[in-house]
DNA sequence: ACATCCCTTTGACTGATGTCAAAGTCCTTT
DNA sequence: AAAGGACTTTGACATCAGTCAAAGGGATGT
């Protein structure tokens, strides 16, 4: 289990233990693989446990009726997802899939819970993490309820630039997994996606998007539904 | 500050405490009034603390720029609201105004962070609250991509009158502010209203409302968009 | 190189929901 | 009881975004 305790040193959820625990956990939790694809557990699974992105990328979603889904976070490399289900100990409140070939650390609910219990420093982060997920899906029911789709688009756009100031930026999903991701449909985001290249705001080639008119995306980012 | 230990033993953040802990608490904890529609904290604001509702309804909310509010969460008491911020160390991340006349308790976020950090029951209890309300977030951000009006006003019905499995349920906001809770505004939430009772699943009369076709409601809130 | 599949784009159309405006209702205050 | 104001309802309208359908592009494997 070398190789698990590795890889635990980067994850921020577990940042700041001793190397005692770091012995604990990688005891605890279970590396597993999925497929590109592959589904790692449904709403409404008893939450056995929960989970820590090693590698690829998972996609947690909520899905209709009618097959139309929204995501509501793309777990990356050091993200954990399913921790809602340690502490109420419901069924799993979303789907998870893999997105690509993923490698996931698994805990299970009963042993990570007294390590847990243990460990205040664990905790303290278990809950900042909560805390950071809280004030994203805040922000997500904000932009679905009070923005329009160009708007969640825009500032979609700027925060994939904003991180180095770039003027380029790559989509790193699809477009449809895009629009899902932004509440709307592909045929919609297509359409928006041309209408800010008519407006010289952006010049989008596949999935290289430069951006041309910051101060016009912000703008478009800040509007709620309907202008004044 | 007797009555404010008194206060915390119904609070289920609080459950399973040890008596001297109900002390430190009581000792930190800061009773705090304020009148219906006067604004507790503002987003952006620094997260100083969090609080626990004793008395009243206080209002967490998302605004727009052009003034469409969307409700996050109705605290009643016991409830607690502002915990985010004590973990993420920004600011808080929405509005939080008094939609009754309401007291609450305000725990400074250090000192609250040291009992925390002694207290693994404490600490649970409220890794439990926050995965609730992220529980919650999770189904609101279904119900606003996934869901049309109707559907989600369906669902609140149901959910009122579920708990009693009672046939006839009072609306315990104003009708804005349900529309505003939904995702909607007054007129699209009136017109949906006369609609059903059009179609005799309801009969609404001012914020009474009795159920009459509680199947044919759950089909509409199972619904996603777009009947087939 | 070619065929195939999947993703993306475009067009025509529909419907749900927001906007604006005005009438109606209820409750509180005087 | 009357008056005022806020909340609610209704109507006419505009528009955003979803549906359905089909064409276009790009990547992959044979």
């Amino acid at each position: 289990m070398a190789d698990v305790a590795g890889h635990l040193a980067g994850i921020s959820l577990f940042s700041g233990l001793l190397r005692a625990q770091y012995e604990s956990l990688s005891r605890i939790g279970v590396k597993r693989s999925f497929r590109k694809g592959e589904r790692i557990f449904s709403e409404g699974d008893e939450g056995t446990g929960f989970y820590v992105v090693l590698g690829g990328r998972v996609k947690i979603f909520k899905i209709s009726t009618e097959g139309k889904e929204q995501i509501l976070h793309l777990c990356g490399p050091g993200e954990s997802f399913g921790e809602v289900s340690v502490f109420t100990g419901q069924g799993f409140p979303a789907d998870a899939v893999a997105a690509l070939p993923s490698t996931v650390l698994f805990f299970p609910r009963v042993a990570f819970s007294s390590l847990i219990r243990q460990d205040p420093a664990l905790a303290l982060n278990m809950m900042a993490q909560l805390s950071m997920r809280l004030r994203q899906f805040a922000g997500l029911i904000e932009d679905l309820s009070l923005k329009e789709v160009p708007g969640r688009l825009a500032k979609y756009l700027l925060y994939l630039g904003g991180r180095d100031g770039n003027e380029t930026v790559d989509l790193d999903v699809s477009k449809g997994q895009l629009a899902a991701l932004l509440g709307t449909i592909p045929e919609t985001l297509s359409r928006i996606l041309a209408k800010l290249n008519r407006q010289e705001l952006i010049r989008s080639r596949g999935a290289q998007i430069r951006i041309l008119d910051r101060r016009g995306l912000e703008a478009i980012a800040l509007e709620g539904k309907r202008l004044p």
